[in-house]
DNA sequence: GTTTGCAATCGTAAATCTACGATAAGCGCT
DNA sequence: AGCGCTTATCGTAGATTTACGATTGCAAAC
């Protein structure tokens, strides 16, 4: 019945990939929540508050930023670094498609983890 | 003033990074809606609409079931897969309370790209 | 019991990720 | 220009991921 073996995946599900791996690190969880918690957006503050060198913290903001989940503004010798909010908005929107196409999280959800 | 460095991440972090970890593969999300849109769980079809091998999704899948999104009975010759949905209310609300504490995206949000 | 068909596992190679120290680059100040 | 502070990048090592073919395991059918 013709199923099409398909040859690609289509760019939503590229981007929501995207998106979750770039949060598919606790360190980088951490990072989003302490730029949400406190608008402190000097890089130098999560390396203080993180569990791993300046380096590797830099490393980590430079994919999130790549995902589009954060911003860097040189802000005189150091950078200023908060949430994107285009790129939140999309993040919600995406994941917000995907829960709304699981008929189990429909909102009722949980009577039973039975399968077929 | 008194930053703790912490020395570890929080649970909801690591259980949230996981799941977002499972969701960061266009394969996987690919996997999780085609069980969300038919109910279909055989293991086979799967194949057959991925352009993967047969070893890769079932790879793929136990990534899924670790991560508590997706589940897997044995039914006669063949494996009956569906979607977790305790696993997916969790996901639900970590992915929500990490959102419920962003400023940015709280609803109104993109009002601009300003940083501080 | 043997065969058949489906799915999991094994073994593997290549690519990517994670982490670090060391080094460079940029900005403000003297 | 030169110095100090902050951040990015480089180079590197080890671990993990991704993908595949080949093999094994399991349940039904013959």
């Amino acid at each position: 019945m013709a199923f099409h073996k398909r040859t690609h995946f289509t760019a939503q599900e590229q981007q929501l990939a995207a998106m979750a791996k770039a949060l598919g690190h606790p360190a980088r969880v951490a990072i989003v929540r302490l730029l949400a918690q406190r608008q402190a957006c000097v890089c130098g503050e999560l390396v203080l508050e993180l569990p791993l060198s300046q380096s590797t913290v830099s490393q980590h903001l430079k994919e999130l930023k790549a995902a589009g989940l954060v911003q860097g503004e040189v802000d005189g010798p150091r950078v200023c670094y908060c949430l994107d909010a285009a790129g939140w908005a999309v993040a919600r929107q995406l994941f917000g498609d995907l829960l709304a196409e699981l008929p189990v999280a429909a909102g009722t959800a949980a009577t039973g983890p039975v399968c077929c």
